[in-house]
DNA sequence: CCACAGCCTGACCAACCGGTCAAGAAAATT
DNA sequence: AATTTTCTTGACCGGTTGGTCAGGCTGTGG
């Protein structure tokens, strides 16, 4: 639109210290929340002097902010695969299998989202009223539709989909306890069989095979 | 033991006090975790000056140590219906109810533990290597029984509890969350409905019915 | 070469934090 | 009543926090 080719593009530097700005922060806030967070060790992190996040993100709230958006968007783009299937095997496997991939990927981003929740989303209510509102009716209707199909059991489909969410990201916000009950990081194999466990159990218990 | 009626009780006023800073704690924790929560707030919350709540719990940390404690000590409990039940079917439906009850009842204490675990358990680690380990182990004993008495699906008996945990917890940990979608809190019926939903769901999910 | 806009940063500040302390009030013990 | 223990509290302190700002730096366009 009114975005002109100014020099070059649009200031290289200024994406590359704001992303690198961002991925410590994301760091940091998931493992000291938001108040017990510090400008000065995310700027430490990043590698930058504090004043210079200050320059970039206003406040502390603005930084918070976008971390949190960020998470949103991803997680709104897993369910896409869950739409154009033909039935929940298909369809909630797969939004499981995204999920779960999710969770091990960004572990950070989860639980910051886990924290804002927890605290009763200071900062994304509006995005839960509207975005993630419409987004869960649509679910529910398809939901719906394939139970009305008999694909599956008359579950209730809000329910199913806190367990969907509940189940996979345990295995992000506590992860930690997750790997001191298994003495150690989980391997590849130990996702893969906690995504199948996740998978298995609860394509079971909504009937779908 | 060596305990000594010193006089009448261990002055009841002591205990009185305590109770009052532990539950203006639990909520202040829960609202703002560690980082975010000021003693200034829970003396508020309390209705008692800053300088009282140092006399009774010393530091900060004493007083965060001592809230997640006794949540630990609740959830240990709520598993004691589980072991002398015959089969899963009563077991683990019983365990179900038991953390939904808690659920409801402690939302504030189950988020100051999530809170703690998704920060690497700084203070409750030594509990989680030692208490939880043993109890873990011993629930995985009784489901490989009951898996090996053809009373359930082989399924992995750890996967199943981090299910049980994360599901039922869910509905304290992002209960505002849940609040928001269903366009207020939930009602008698809306917990016995999550309740029944929760059953059903994993109780046929692992094959017991 | 200059000019200028965007970027960088050390030094600084008011506000707030956890924790201390001394002096006294209240309660229990003798 | 005297004394000792427990409880209460306002005032205070060193350290840290989010945020500011003036001045310097850098690279690009002319």
């Amino acid at each position: 639109m009114t975005e002109l080719p100014r020099s070059q593009r649009r200031t290289e530097i200024r994406q590359h210290n704001e992303t690198l700005i961002l991925q410590a922060a994301e760091k940091v806030f998931a493992e000291a929340g938001f108040g017990g967070a510090t400008m000065q060790l995310i700027a430490d992190m990043a590698g930058l002097p504090k004043a210079n996040l200050h320059y970039y993100f206003p406040t502390k709230e603005d930084l918070y902010r976008r971390v949190v958006q960020d998470i949103f968007e991803i997680w709104l783009h897993a369910a896409d695969s869950m739409d154009q299937a033909p039935g929940p095997i298909e369809g909630i496997g797969a939004y499981i299998q995204a999920k779960m991939d999710i969770s091990r990927r960004h572990p950070n981003g989860s639980k910051v989202w886990a924290f804002e929740v927890m605290h009763r989303a200071p900062v994304i209510q509006d995005y839960l009223e509207t975005t993630l509102r419409a987004w869960t009716t649509g679910r529910v209707r398809l939901i719906e539709r394939w139970i009305a199909e008999g694909k599956m059991a008359p579950v209730d489909p809000e329910h199913l989909l806190y367990m969907l969410w509940a189940t996979t990201q345990h295995y992000a916000d506590f992860g930690h306890q997750i790997e001191t009950l298994n003495s150690g990081p989980l391997s590849d194999a130990d996702w893969q069989k906690a995504t199948d466990s996740v998978k298995t159990m609860i394509l079971r218990g909504i009937g779908a095979f």
